[in-house]
DNA sequence: TTCATAAATGTATATTTATTCTTTTGGATT
DNA sequence: AATCCAAAAGAATAAATATACATTTATGAA
């Protein structure tokens, strides 16, 4: 079903760039995504995308993407696994600040960087690789969501 | 207090040896160990313990310790400090917004930010190395005080 | 199309987990 | 030992989450 997929899309989008300690509160951010459903709706979307709940700070609760299912569509066969998209070795992108931090297989960093830096993304004013590493700095008044958008032509299992 | 650290290791030891897929079950287990306690302790046991409740497969849960356990509240003089602390090559660390800046010998950078990356705290949301310099990307409205603590897991000489 | 079947969802509720409030316990200090 | 304080724990309950059941909606085969 469409509209499920692209709520599941969209909950993995909520999840990585905000933090979210609820059910109700995630259900209050994609109401404003114009998706309506219930909270045991949810419950059996998180259950499929394996959320979990984790403990940040003592009485502070967070739902995290499980690593490496971070970020990828699950209609798999209207996206067939390319090599493009298993070459990039991308596995999870979070965030904090102006910095975006993208952790890859070992030894792939160097590669995606340097394809994110041939893009030229204004919206990216740099990056820097490790070996399963790397790391955006985001330009002013660049959101995270955009970030994420424009990424998808170099990461398209972002 | 001694009866609570010996029943946090029990939990550790019981939920790395087999699965566990609820408060009750684990509390199951506890009393055939010895252990009396109720739910209501239980939940905070693992909540200080970070255990997160995953899905296995569809309808099957199982309660799970963060990849590295080492979570210390302020016991950390318990643990042995002498191997790592020769090891590890640190010298310094810095801090400019939510970068923290670890200078290390030459050399010793990569195997020091492959240690921190291992630990998956909340708090940091990356590390990139270079010889002897490691960056690391810290979580929003975390301290800095938040993360020489836990930093200590991995640099006893902090 | 029409029927059969499976997937998705809501409602209501069961189940599970977190927390508040209170009491107990264990150390430290005098 | 007596006192104080903080950590720990229980009981009860609130809050959060999962699920059984019923209904609707999509999907595919004939």
């Amino acid at each position: 079903m469409k509209i499920k997929n692209s709520r599941l899309d969209a909950i993995r989008l909520i999840l990585s760039t905000q933090d979210i300690s609820s059910q109700e509160e995630l259900l209050n951010e994609l109401a404003k995504e114009g998706f309506k459903l219930t909270q045991a709706t949810l419950s059996r979307d998180l259950h499929q995308l394996r959320v979990v709940k984790t403990v940040r700070t003592p009485g502070q609760y967070k739902y995290e993407l499980p690593r490496n299912s971070q970020y990828r569509t699950n209609d798999s066969e209207s996206r067939p696994l390319t090599t493009q998209q298993e070459a990039n070795g991308f596995l999870s992108i979070k965030f904090s600040g102006n910095i975006a931090v993208i952790r890859t297989k070992p030894s792939y960093a160097g590669t995606l960087a340097y394809h994110i830096d041939n893009c030229d993304f204004p919206e990216i004013i740099g990056t820097i690789a490790g070996d399963d590493t790397v790391m955006l700095i985001i330009a002013e008044d660049t959101t995270r969501g955009t970030v994420l958008r424009v990424l998808r032509s170099v990461i398209p299992n972002i």
